[in-house]
DNA sequence: CAATTCCTGAGGTACGTAAATCAGAAACCA
DNA sequence: TGGTTTCTGATTTACGTACCTCAGGAATTG
């Protein structure tokens, strides 16, 4: 059997509340009464049982999401995700409330931050655009002892605790290899169409695809990235338009949603013709992959988002610092033949 | 506060132990107390504290994982992976053995599986070659009430409890689809190396590669798979063989292990001829990526693998069926721009 | 030396569930 | 009717940790 306190106690020769006050850090043990006690837990290799704890305790850790509204597929996968994270609230001892806020409204989102009571809440998550006065909101929460973990697209300027996000930067890398080998030796012009530039997973993509596009691919050129605020009808618009402008485009690379819209272009255009690299899995993008429209989806699986949010509040919520390898999102490549 | 036992029983009417015998099916209560029971926990929304059940019970689960020796990178990571869900143990209620048996040897797996205590073990995962007295040795496993998950490589012809891997069919699909796209209208034979084909993860890449090839690609001609028990040193000169043999040749695409011997045959070739795919991230596979030798790596997450299989071997002795979506592992695929 | 602070021990309760025992009550069979 | 079986209630102990109080010894201070 694994050791108990009482096993530290006896083997340490001291009671066991002052094993007990080594191991939560409470005052009124002299230094080398704290050695012993140490050695002992060295010496048996003694571990807290967590639900033993846990149940003494009887904590819980009451956090926020804030997401953004509207249609966009991906925050409403985002949005089930939270959803389902709220049915496990039991088992994790959370407690998590959802705030939505209307899209590319950085003064919703500061309104939501600013309600937020630190004496009810352990931590905040946010889906946040990338403004000066969301940065300072998120400064204050964590200045009232809050932490807040940025969703998706991150908060550079900000002191956030933490980003539960791919790296957007590879993630725009990953897309100009993929195009440039899809391309393999032809030459012309590769599109790009991004969503917000006050998105900054969207500044970070448009420019890691700029940096191997030019370096490291030979014969494209970029256009672009024009701007759409991620709606369907826009991305059309943006893509007939450069179609009709530029006949030498060979590929296109739509770096933030309205994927929809971009399918309906690509539907009315020469099938076969582009390279086309999107990003999320969607009943649009699966839709794309499946017709031989796009050629493949750089995907993150906001699932696994949403439960590394939770992971990370609860850990520095207790003070602890969640391990940066086990918390790092992966970029996923989907092509039609591996799609889950 | 969400509600306990107590408050089901003062509710439904009846007493503590009543609720207790409902709860965990023990018997001796009447089906309308049952129902009773039921409507209580449904009306409060009564889940049982994990933490507090785990303490109660005391419960331990001894498990024993079976994995080849040998130089294998990818094994000796799946080893690793093991090793460090030993050290979770404690919090786990695992308890975790590792046997190992030499590659590409059905007899001592089956040793290993015939020297399992029923009395003390209560799962069993395994890296199994398809094999029929291998499947007979899980069988009779599986007969004495122990459940068995196979990692890896599946058993098909078994009655093994569940499948801890990737879609390899699927895998053999999405590096066709990569290699055709990255031929991008050349055309020539695309060389096909393999392990074993006692390996039924080898089998299905083999032949979900062979469908795409045949089916979706035009110009491209396959050659073998050629055979190699996963030896760099012969992956190697297969390879000169085959080069050598076939000057058409444009694309590789390695399904099993080797990878260094594969590094080294193409170092000698002409740099940046051949499509190159191949299989697991490991020190040889990142540095081709690094190189540009390889062009992509198919990888499985063996860490998510080894941790699917503990969950699943819990879940089946405390008689629950795993959440198929959830233990779902997936298909992931490398280029030199998004490697971790 | 007395007073005070600091350190430690002893003992308890609580968390929510599991599991056991024992004693009645009700329902059944002979 | 007596005896048995089946169901249920009441009560207790245990799991390992957290956190509390109280008391007394040791060390420090004045």
């Amino acid at each position: 059997m694994r050791p108990t306190v009482h096993d530290i106690a006896a083997e340490a020769g001291v009671s066991l509340a002052t094993v007990d006050r080594v191991l939560n850090g409470r005052p009124g043990v002299r230094q080398q009464t704290v050695d012993k006690v140490e050695a002992a837990v060295a010496r048996l290799g003694y571990v807290r049982d967590v639900s033993a704890a846990n149940l003494a305790k009887g904590r819980v850790y009451p956090l926020v999401f804030v997401v953004p509204e509207g249609p966009n597929s991906f925050m409403r996968g985002l949005e089930a995700e939270i959803r389902a994270a709220m049915q496990r609230s039991p088992a994790e001892r959370t407690s998590i409330t959802i705030e939505t806020v209307p899209p590319f409204d950085p003064a919703a989102i500061v309104a939501v931050l600013d309600k937020v009571d630190a004496a009810k809440v352990t931590g905040v998550a946010l889906v946040a655009t990338d403004t000066p006065e969301v940065s300072a909101g998120v400064d204050r929460l964590v200045d009232k002892g809050i932490h807040v973990a940025t969703l998706v697209s991150d908060l550079p300027g900000s002191r956030r605790t933490h980003f539960c996000g791919i790296d957007n930067l590879a993630a725009g890398r990953t897309a100009a290899g993929l195009i440039g080998r899809f391309c393999a030796g032809r030459s012309g012009k590769v599109l790009v169409v991004a969503g917000s530039m006050a998105l900054s997973d969207h500044i970070d993509r448009a420019s890691g695809f700029a940096a191997v596009i030019t370096s490291e691919v030979t014969g494209l050129e970029i256009v672009g990235p024009v701007e759409t605020n991620d709606d369907a009808e826009r991305v059309r618009q943006a893509v007939d338009t450069a179609m009709a402008a530029n006949p030498d485009i060979v590929a296109i690379y739509n770096l933030g949603a309205g994927n929809r819209g971009l399918l309906e272009a690509l539907a009315d255009a020469d099938r076969g013709r582009y390279a086309v690299v999107v990003h999320e899995v969607t009943e649009v993008s699966r839709k794309g992959l499946a017709e031989g429209l796009f050629d493949a989806v750089i995907n993150q699986d906001c699932g696994h988002e949403v439960r590394s949010a939770i992971r990370v509040l609860k850990a520095r919520a207790d003070g602890l610092m969640p391990l940066k390898a086990q918390e790092r999102i992966r970029i996923d490549i989907f092509l039609k033949d591996n799609l889950p």
